[in-house]
DNA sequence: TAACACTATGTGCGAATCGCATCTAGCAGC
DNA sequence: GCTGCTAGATGCGATTCGCACATAGTGTTA
């Protein structure tokens, strides 16, 4: 059932990955957050990006204005909102959990590998 | 979008977990492997297990037979094929790409986070 | 012995999510 | 004018998800 989809980490990551860059960079944009995304290795589709955004504004974890920019199209910039920061320092707790529980369980099979008959 | 589903690994590890635990129990059970994949974090319903395993199966990773339980129902107990292996070994390779790429993606926001005016 | 809990394998179904294609639009360079 | 990049957004079929439910054997205990 892994679709062989083979690369990248989690989709399931994405809006964790949103609220921490926004936290590091104080404000961003679409565009911008989903290269931050794919350069950090997350396997994620533009379009889950503008969506994952959307509705973080509607739950009000995020804030957006249309900003100008110097060459292109408009930016709908957004900003973390207080609760947005909480759910970013939460997000961090969480990824975190993963990644010591992706730790853990991969030692698990490995130490098993290595008693193996 | 996480719909708040604060706990544990996410689902998508599920295949890579039965293929691992299979390796290296050698056989193993539709409820046993559901057990082992939540005693190591994974946060995925027993629905879920059992889908998987008939969607490996069609697959042609892994073979199944019943067997009889001392105490309680019938077992159906699944093996790798020679197929499966190769795709288990596959599934660490991908895991740990996960799990590095996890650690340096939260290095990268941790790294931010010391620099932040 | 009837009721309950645990083990064990499944199905049904509505909702959420995914990936992909497509649309609009501004700007840049050839 | 055409192509390509940036930027945001929608549509939609297919997949996946979570939850509830069905079935059944065994063990416990009231």
């Amino acid at each position: 059932m892994p679709a062989e989809q083979t690369e990248g980490l989690p989709r399931r990551f994405l809006p964790g990955f949103l609220l921490l860059s926004l936290e590091r960079h104080g404000t961003s944009y679409g565009y911008e957050l989903y290269e931050t995304a794919r350069s950090l290795g997350l396997s994620v589709d533009l379009a889950a990006v503008y969506r994952a955004l959307r509705t973080m504004q509607q739950r009000e974890l995020v804030t957006s204005q249309w900003v100008p920019s110097l060459s292109g199209p408009d930016r709908r910039l957004y900003a973390l909102t207080d609760c947005g920061r909480a759910s970013a320092t939460a997000a961090a707790d969480e990824l975190a959990n993963v990644r010591d529980g992706l730790i853990s369980a991969l030692e698990y099979f490995e130490a098993l590998d290595g008693s193996r008959p």
